[in-house]
RNA sequence: CGGGGCGUGGCGUAGUGGCUAGCGCGCCUGCUUUGGGAGCAGGAGAUCGCAGGUUCGAGUCCUGUCGCCCCGACCA
């Protein structure tokens, strides 16, 4: 079937000169200045028809890697009706991010940020029987949230593209069965669009369940920060535990001095004061050495309150993003002024550990539960500088094990570059990340919600066990963006090309123009996709838009075709091949374009 | 939600309270030009985000409001 050939003079596309003012991204500025993209309001973007060929591009990769795995593509429409999402009590749970409407009878609908529950009941629907199972079923469409901050383009929309699958199991065996096979196509598809990834472990977040992986791409100006391990081992850092240090030998240390130390507001103050008057043996004092305790106050998901004091060394800042994933659903903020105020057990900047023991109150009028809790890297036999809670007065040679313990280990504390792995291989390498695809195993939070139960071979019902699987091709291709660009525009894999070959007929000599159609047309014959550039521009122009489109191959016929040859030039390397014209269908047909 | 920046033709922008809001790109007409974003001539296109206020006079100052961008918080 002969394809049809676009040609620029008539096509729907307009590039621009200069950068949009509100691009910071180089996919974000050059999407939107090639004419792939434009934006309709904040967080909601067009594509445009040259865009659309991308995007059907990346989806036609995923949906065959997902068809690869026997999922079953169907699909969900975006706007829903409000009783599934009250069921798996979303409705509530997802909070501002859910974009609420109602119809004329004043019934409430949303606009689907995830389909978790209309699969679930459409498997409800439909089956019955241990014997239809495992299924995965899948679609790919639009999602709606109502981000509080959309940015970066097509990074994070408040319209965006995804492919969403689900597995459904009789039991845990099945449900890693369908885990596995997905992350299989996700690795497949990242493979086969060009892009390098990481999968991490995740925090399963709002979504529940046991077990996530995300896949990240690796960008400055990506949103998920990961650690990196010599041995290969990534993980998000608010999924990251860090290691303990070993005991160490404590027998040296000295017993416990408690020092005046007024005018010591903050760490570096007193690190400069404890060296000048109190001066360690072996080295000097650090930051490192001393421990501050913080105080949070942390509300429980029943609505009790209570106070969290956290010691760590004195050279890191507790990690807020690691805070809300380690003592979540509880929250905590930090303690305030007129907190501190109403217990004045705890002197502000001069805390020291409290006694271990859950249970513990101060106040009188308002009794607070109270917990010590340290980080990891405060073991037994480590000597430490802390308060002494009380005003202008800090402590020396505190032994933890000796001195002081606590009610357990919080591990939320920043991690650093350089920071040794968890499982021993080195330092962690700190990097940025897009996250493209994310499966979790979900367990059977949906099925019990919605009630989808199967009969097993007993005869028993049983509640079938659930996966879901997100993967977003419009945050792909603005990653495909930014990875195969450079200074002159973009530089698509032949993969993802909005069309294989861009010709530019450059002259309007007509047997320039002639020559150009008849290569269109005759590429055209053989299933290559093409643009031709048949505008009544000079030859600069057009060069210029053909870099910025970004086509793998751009043929010129122009000068040298006196000469009877044309050039067919290479936008990733820049080589350029001298080509008789009649060999030209040929070589590119059978060339690397393809 | 907190912090910072910004709203001026389609795009990018200039504009110490003072005349008819300027420039570049793009667009239209004509002539010339034609292998790296052409030249000349002519032309169309703006209620300066919106609403109040101060003033003889507001794109410019004040107040409010809406929106956008960036950082943070939040976010399968």
């Amino acid at each position: 079937m002969a394809l049809v050939i676009t040609r620029m003079s008539t096509y729907f596309l307009r590039t621009l000169r200069e950068d949009p003012a509100d691009a910071e991204l180089a996919s974000h500025k050059l999407l939107v200045r090639a004419g792939y993209i434009r934006r309709m309001g904040p967080g909601l973007y067009t594509w445009l028809p040259i865009g659309l060929r991308v995007f059907e591009k990346v989806e036609q990769v995923i949906r065959e890697e997902m068809d690869a795995i026997g999922g079953f593509e169907m699909r969900f429409g975006s706007l829903l009706p409000r009783e599934p999402y009250e069921a798996s009590h979303r409705w509530q749970d997802y909070g501002d991010t859910l974009f609420r409407l109602k119809d004329r009878k004043g019934a409430d609908y949303l606009l689907a940020p995830t389909h978790e529950e209309f699969f679930t009941l459409v498997v409800k629907d439909l089956y019955q029987s241990y014997k239809d199972l495992p299924l995965i079923i899948y679609h790919i469409n639009p999602k709606y949230r109502d981000e509080a901050r959309p940015r970066a383009g097509l990074l994070r929309c408040r319209e965006f593209s995804m492919k969403d699958s689900y597995s459904f199991d009789i039991d845990d065996e099945g449900l890693k069965v369908s885990y596995e096979k997905h992350r299989v196509a996700y690795q497949r598809t990242l493979e086969r669009l060009g892009l390098e990834y990481t999968m991490v472990r995740a925090m399963s977040g709002a979504m529940g369940g046991s077990r996530s992986e995300e896949f990240l791409v690796e960008m400055d100006g990506g949103e998920d920060s990961f650690v990196l391990a010599p041995s290969g081992f990534a993980a998000n850092t608010e999924a990251l535990r860090i290691p303990a240090p070993d005991p160490v030998d404590a027998s040296g240390v000295g017993p416990v001095q408690v020092i005046d130390t007024p005018d010591t507001p903050t760490i570096d103050s007193l690190v400069a004061v404890v060296n000048e008057r109190y001066p360690r043996a072996d080295r000097p004092w650090t930051a490192a050495d001393t421990l501050k305790n913080l105080v949070y106050k942390v509300t429980d998901v029943d609505g009790a309150e209570s106070a969290l004091i956290i010691g760590l060394p004195g050279d890191r800042e507790v990690d807020e993003k690691r805070l809300v994933a380690a003592i979540e659903p509880a929250q905590a903020v930090p303690f305030s002024e007129a907190d501190f105020a109403a217990y004045p057990q705890l002197a502000k900047g001069y805390i020291g550990p409290f006694k271990a023991g859950v249970g513990q109150v101060l106040g009188e009028n308002a009794p607070f539960r109270i917990r010590y809790l340290v980080d990891p890297r405060v073991v037994d036999g480590t000597r430490w500088v802390t308060g002494a809670n009380e005003v202008d007065r800090h402590q020396l040679d505190v032994v933890y094990g000796r001195d002081f313990t606590s009610d357990g280990v919080l591990d939320v504390a920043e991690v650093r570059e350089g920071d040794p792995a968890p499982d021993g291989s080195g330092p962690l390498k700190l990097a940025r990340g897009v996250e493209i695809g994310h499966i979790f195993q979900l367990g059977r939070k949906y099925a019990e919600a919605l009630g989808l139960k199967v009969l097993d071979e007993n005869g028993k019902l049983v509640t079938v066990t659930m996966g879901s699987y997100g993967f977003g091709p419009s945050r792909a291709v603005a990653v495909l963006a930014e990875k195969y660009h450079d200074e002159k525009g973009l530089a698509w894999p032949p993969q993802v090309a909005p069309f294989d070959v861009h010709i530019v007929a450059a002259g309007n000599q007509e047997e320039i123009t002639q020559a150009a159609e008849q290569l269109a047309g005759q590429l055209d014959a053989a299933g290559v996709a093409v643009i031709l550039d048949d505008r009544k521009e000079r030859p600069g122009v057009k060069f210029a838009d053909a870099e910025l489109l970004g086509m793998p191959t751009i043929v010129v016929v122009g000068r040298s075709l006196a000469d009877g040859v044309v050039e067919i030039r290479d936008r990733a390397t820049g080589e350029i091949a001298k080509v008789p014209f009649e060999q030209a269908v040929g070589q590119l047909i059978s060339g690397s374009t393809r």
